[in-house]
DNA sequence: CTAAAGCCTAGTAACGCAATAGGAAATATA
DNA sequence: TATATTTCCTATTGCGTTACTAGGCTTTAG
């Protein structure tokens, strides 16, 4: 599995986000209850985020979290990176192994490399907005 | 990682059976030497492409194994899906979560099915020959 | 008969994922 | 200033998967 819940909860928050933009501050709470993920579990992925400083987090009363840019200006792809660590099909290209006593004769690499680059390719190329629901951003409907 | 070792070192013996098919039947003894992988270890992955008809396993003495089919009519997405289970980048698409309460208005979904699509028609279009190095598949060089 | 090979069923150690627990620090409001 | 609300931080745990190992059985050529 390329992606585990932590990127793909990750992916959905930031669009409940840009979807509640209007809003101002979002508690947590309110999101959690929103997608039907566990609270508790969305601190973590959440702390992520803020310490990546894509998202801006307030404690306190009238505290939540927002976006800190618009949402055009996230790809699908750096929000991927961050959560997952990497986005890499194989551990070939993925720090450990790199530098696989065999990469020099090996047949495959190829395939790996072009495979990367098609997926980083493809999910920096999908932006944010791209994924907020038409009617959303609005407190009302035409 | 959507590609675990076993995946990679079923793709990696299919080369090298690609490589040596001038050699007739290669026991998993020389494969293992020749690839750098345990040799217990890879009894687990070739039993799985003989089951898939993919390969042929002869026992006893002179026997090994050899490709069904010539390596143009591999492609390297039915080699590891076959030894992955699947090649879904999330669990959305994988049969267990198909069917997710949330599927009909879950924004990210498209996403996940263009970046399915993308991955899994990348490696249906790669065929072994292709992995297979200019000289091999002859014992001489000129 | 024997050596060389594949086939089969388990077992296990280590790791990563998903989630939980408990509390400390900050903030707005009454 | 007291209190409710909310984020922030550090650990821990249960569980499934991955990567590999063990041991024995069966087939085949010479």
């Amino acid at each position: 599995m390329l992606v585990s819940t932590k990127g793909r909860y990750a992916l959905r928050v930031m669009v409940d986000l840009a979807e509640h933009q209007a809003a101002g501050r979002i508690p947590l709470k309110e999101i959690a209850a929103r997608q039907g993920i566990s609270e508790k579990y969305l601190e973590n992925i959440l702390a992520t985020l803020v310490r990546a400083n894509m998202l801006s987090g307030m404690r306190g009363k009238g505290g939540g979290y927002v976006l800190m840019r618009p949402p055009e200006q996230y790809t699908v792809g750096e929000i991927l990176r961050l959560t997952e660590g990497s986005l890499a099909p194989v551990a070939c290209l993925d720090g450990d192994c790199k530098g696989c006593s065999r990469s020099d004769e090996c047949p495959t690499l190829d395939v790996w490399k072009n495979l990367d680059k098609l997926i980083n390719d493809y999910l920096d190329g999908v932006t944010l907005d791209q994924l907020v629901a038409p009617n959303h951003g609005y407190d009302y409907v035409i």
